[in-house]
RNA sequence: CGCGGGGUAGAGCAGUCCGGUAGCUCGUCGGGCUCAUAACCCGGAGGUCGUAGGUUCAAAUCCUGCCCCCGCAA
């Protein structure tokens, strides 16, 4: 079975590997222009560029998919199934109409679910406790293919966006492998979606970092863990803006305006939150630093502290 | 050459503009005190000031090259 496979980042370089891996032979891959990126703004390949260039596989990155020549380009192949996952383009009808046994696509999201371009983030953000993979055919709408399989799993109560996306990078390519075996065989689920009950998500964007100390401890650890590794939370202290990494909750109750720091010691930065509870500030970056414990940080920045009614700090 | 911040004791920082004894908080080690503590008191150890040169009587500090870290931007 011979596999086209499109994608550009991370995410999409982990199911491009586990294909290679479980002996399929990919005839070319698809993936974003160089861009130049990074500090310094050098050109830098895609990951999955650069898996393929690692293993020699014929490596194509079209501006546009609907001049014609990516059709060209694609059908010279002669893919018996294309494989889609994160390629950061909506491939033209007729491109997906070129292979015979379909394209098929890894989401990180149990769809018909938070469809869209940052599934996995939304759903630590909006504190899912459980969320999952899924494998689908795809259609000439966004993420609403029919479905093939779907794999579930846990989202625990402090890991981060950056977290989960490793873990469901590995499970969406060992579903893509299933997925691909089963098609193989001709005995592929295809379970056309609840539309009904599909929901979407919009890209993230520093306009949502800031916190809001009047939600719950919870709503904003969410908020904590779903902004990483990027945008990153942040809040203001002492004019300064500071990046949040980690929060613990505490059982302190107070009746001090959301967003007062309480306290600031070793433990950590103790500010109210809008609930009446507090969340402690464990890790975070100042502004040309690199992230650190709140202790150490307290440590070369002594914080002053207000005994006041909180209005002034 | 896209823009900017930074590298000083195990950790976090001040000192650099205006060259002249290596400083603070924490940790650590030893001692003391307390019913008790991330408590407090006393004492000690620990630093080629990122690196290579240059200027100077004298460089953490001024000049030049290089390395590394971080943010913006993509």
């Amino acid at each position: 079975m011979r596999v086209v496979f499109m994608g550009t980042p991370d995410f999409a370089a982990a199911s491009l590997r586990a294909i290679l891996d479980a002996g399929y032979p990919v005839a070319g891959v698809f993936t974003q222009p160089d861009r130049p990126s990074g500090r310094g703004m050098a050109l830098s390949a895609s990951p999955v560029k650069a898996l393929a260039t690692d293993r020699g596989i014929p490596v194509y990155q079209p501006t546009k998919l609907r001049d014609g020549s990516a059709l060209a380009a694609l059908e010279a192949l002669r893919p018996d199934i294309v494989v889609v996952v994160a390629y950061g383009r909506i491939l033209p009808d007729a491109l997906l109409a070129v292979p015979p046994l379909g394209c098929v696509n890894v989401h990180g999201s149990l769809l018909p679910a938070y469809r869209g371009s940052a599934p996995i983030q939304w759903a630590v953000l909006n504190g899912e406790r459980r969320t999952g993979v899924s494998t689908m055919y795809l259609s000439h709408e966004m993420d609403a293919g029919d479905l093939i399989f779907q794999d579930e799993t846990p989202i625990g109560e402090f890991e981060t966006s950056g977290d989960l996306f490793d873990r469901l990078k590995e499970m969406g390519a060992a579903l893509l492998v299933k997925t691909l075996r089963a098609i193989e065989a001709g005995r592929a689920p295809r379970q056309p979606q609840d539309h009904s009950r599909a929901s979407y998500t919009r890209p993230l964007d520093k306009s949502m970092c800031p916190i809001d100390w009047t939600r719950s401890p919870r709503e904003i650890v969410k908020h904590i863990c779903g902004l990483q590794p990027w945008p990153v939370a942040t809040m203001e202290l002492e004019g300064k803006s500071f990046r949040v990494f980690a929060a613990e909750y505490t059982d302190t109750h107070t009746d001090r305006e959301p967003g007062t720091v309480l306290s600031a010691g070793n433990a950590g930065i103790e500010i109210a939150c809008g609930t009446g509870e507090t969340l402690r500030i464990t890790a975070l970056q100042a502004p040309g630093k690199k992230r650190m414990s709140a202790g150490d940080y307290l440590r070369g920045h002594p914080l002053a502290l207000c005994a006041g009614d909180g209005a002034a700090c």
